[in-house]
DNA sequence: CGTGTGTTTGAACCACTTCAACCCAAGTGG
DNA sequence: CCACTTGGGTTGAAGTGGTTCAAACACACG
């Protein structure tokens, strides 16, 4: 581990909500510590379920699984992070779930303050942590509608289309994850993952250039299957 | 709707998080508006999926139901908020979600400040509210857990216990909803959740008084089938 | 060029859903 | 005061979507 010039609002997502976190940051920048980055090969573990939360992460290459585990070895990925995300923030002392690098991968790390964020109200709370929850708590939202709701190829195609907008370039995707990842996000077996990808594309809706780069040829056909 | 004395901090969850942000308040109570309570009859509409985010709200007595729906009907339930929770706090304008009472119920209403606390970083942001999202965030992530990986009865077990914490009076719990809607927040139909906790209580894991009036005699035998 | 990990495909099975009937308690109205 | 309705809830029987188990395939990597 290196320090390293990486202040927490830089490679912002996309989205309305981060960006009004990061043009916040520029009021108050010195409440934000620069991380630590952090060098992962694939599977490498970040952090434990029950494990001290002394850190939050920011992914600035690569990806990371967030995950839960039964006793008999279920498990169940709540969500991939792609560079820009933040995760790892906790309500306790504790993380709740496991962190893992999904294919190798960097993030940047996160002393919770001293004086800590989450227990003081001194002027320096920051807004950006708030924004990264709240970005979370939608996304599962949304996320356990799929699980409690949704069919197998409803589950597929919302997942290629969350993938699509938020890692293809020139229309083209490059999945980092391997298909009991999906099955493990989505609720499936693998074999029930790999049974709609090969309808789709024997549909037409997508082509493969191997298994994992994928390209959509009809997202409004994914978009009607999506419910 | 009638203003009426309900600051957010009071009638907090006995939880460490949530308590934690009540002691916090103490230090700065101006910052945060008093309520409008409102009454609701059962299944009355709070706000709906789209609608604009003005307010956010805390249970005073009853309970709520915050939901999504598929375009076909399907409806997925992801919390029941019970006195003291606060729900319906938003990262964008517009509520992501719909909330209803479950019976008859009073919520306690909050404008978002006009000085927007997510918004502005002025030594006011509202440390509760982050304790309240990210109380929503670890049940969200329990609860993909339960919708992804659990099998009939260890949803049902999950729930049962869930409910006996935050709701049972000495020992005995008195539900709120119907079995379509534990169905809807289990991702079940209402007819596996009454087998369920039919099987339970012809096992003597729990006894009925009417159906929504449930003792747990069993509580270790219930936690062993929640995996 | 062989080995291993990941992926696809097939066939049988089963947990949960679907559809349907029935039950029960609480109104409502004649 | 009793027939009728209405809104849950339970139980049964049949159907099915996804899982499970198994085998073949493919491609990346020493």
């Amino acid at each position: 581990m290196q320090t390293a010039d990486a202040p927490l609002n830089s490679h912002a997502a996309p989205s309305a909500v981060i960006q009004r976190g990061t043009q916040l940051m520029r009021s108050a920048p010195e409440a934000f510590a620069l991380g630590s980055v952090r060098r992962l090969a694939k599977d490498e573990e970040i952090f434990g379920e029950g494990d001290r939360a002394a850190f939050f992460y920011k992914v600035q290459s690569g990806a990371v699984r967030t995950f839960k585990l039964l006793s008999d070895g279920r498990r169940q990925i709540d969500a991939f992070h792609l560079p820009g995300d933040i995760f790892g923030i906790e309500p306790g002392e504790e993380h709740r779930f496991s962190a893992e690098a999904v294919g190798d991968a960097t993030v940047v790390s996160y002393r919770r303050s001293n004086r800590n964020a989450q227990a003081q109200n001194d002027g320096d709370i920051p807004t950006l942590m708030m924004s990264a929850v709240l970005l979370s708590l939608m996304r599962a939202q949304n996320h356990m509608l799929l699980l409690g709701r949704k069919n197998a190829m409803e589950r597929v195609a919302t997942f290629l289309l969350e993938m699509d907008r938020r890692l293809a370039v020139a229309g083209m995707m490059a999945l980092p994850m391997c298909r009991r990842d999906i099955g493990d996000y989505l609720g499936l077996t693998l074999e029930t993952v790999s049974r709609a990808l090969s309808q789709l594309h024997g549909e037409g809706v997508l082509g493969f250039s191997g298994a994992r780069q994928i390209v959509l040829r009809n997202r409004q056909r994914l978009r009607n299957m999506d419910a």
